[in-house]
DNA sequence: GTAAAACTTAAAGTTAACTTGATGTCAAGA
DNA sequence: TCTTGACATCAAGTTAACTTTAAGTTTTAC
């Protein structure tokens, strides 16, 4: 298998090296092997940096990365805490992309209605509401 | 209508009193009326709480929201540059959803699977992809 | 009438997630 | 050989979105 060097990564993934080294220091990523203190990577980081983007992106905080690829035990199935962890972040996917749903709604209603403000169109949002909005217009 | 004092607004709405002055200050929220230098809100101050966390909630940033809550016009239907920009971040809803979906398809895969990392689970994930995303298990 | 509670402003502090800058080393090409 | 470029570390700077602190004023409760 091919080994590389940082700014080959750099190009096959568009995340910067400042970003790579950084993820290093935070113990995000494991310490990459060192050649004259050059670090080298083989393919598999690429695979790492994907799923640290797919999370952000998701909406995970860096810590809670760190939990979901650290914990994993080396032997499957994954232990009983990094199943509970998972279990609640499903949760809060869920409840998040309602929060998106209700925002969907939200700005297509607008786009589409005779109120003279959002604040009018969303008068009908309840209090710390995620799911179940209703729009006046 | 009644009119609340900052404390009244805080226990109704749940957003700190600090935060409220924060809005006010960077003119996300308009200045409140003063009695005696004191903030009194009328009860439309809840519905526009309500629409910034749901925005927020919902991923987008203050300036995002600022924009959306002030460019629109005194008179409908909301101007062309609102529609675009309504119409862009309705764009981007759709791709964070996607991008959510496949966060929640390999948390549950790799709460079902027999793969040893999550890295192993999600190893069939393209480079920068957002939708489309295969797993290994 | 007085003390505590609620409010005010202004400035400084906090956290996450990086980025930038300073300084130095090593490797490759003309 | 010499210079350029890619890399290294370490410390400091940045941005968003608030929170905290300090110092002062007003309102409320007893």
């Amino acid at each position: 298998m091919q080994i590389w060097q940082i700014g080959d990564i750099v190009k096959k993934s568009g995340v910067p090296a400042s970003t790579i080294r950084y993820y290093e220091e935070i113990e995000l990523l494991p310490p990459a092997e060192r050649v004259n203190g050059r670090r080298r990577y083989s393919d598999t980081i690429l695979q790492k940096l994907n799923i640290i983007r797919l999370a952000q992106q998701a909406g995970f905080t860096i810590v809670e990365i760190q939990t979901l690829l650290h914990n994993l035990p080396a032997d499957a199935p994954p232990s009983a805490r990094w199943q509970v962890m998972a279990e609640q972040k499903l949760t809060e996917l869920d409840e998040r992309m309602q929060t998106m749903q209700a925002m969907k709604a939200l700005l297509e209603q607008t786009l589409n209605c005779e109120c003279e403000t959002l604040e009018a169109c969303g008068s009908g949002i309840e209090n710390g509401a995620t799911s179940g909005v209703t729009l006046n217009c």
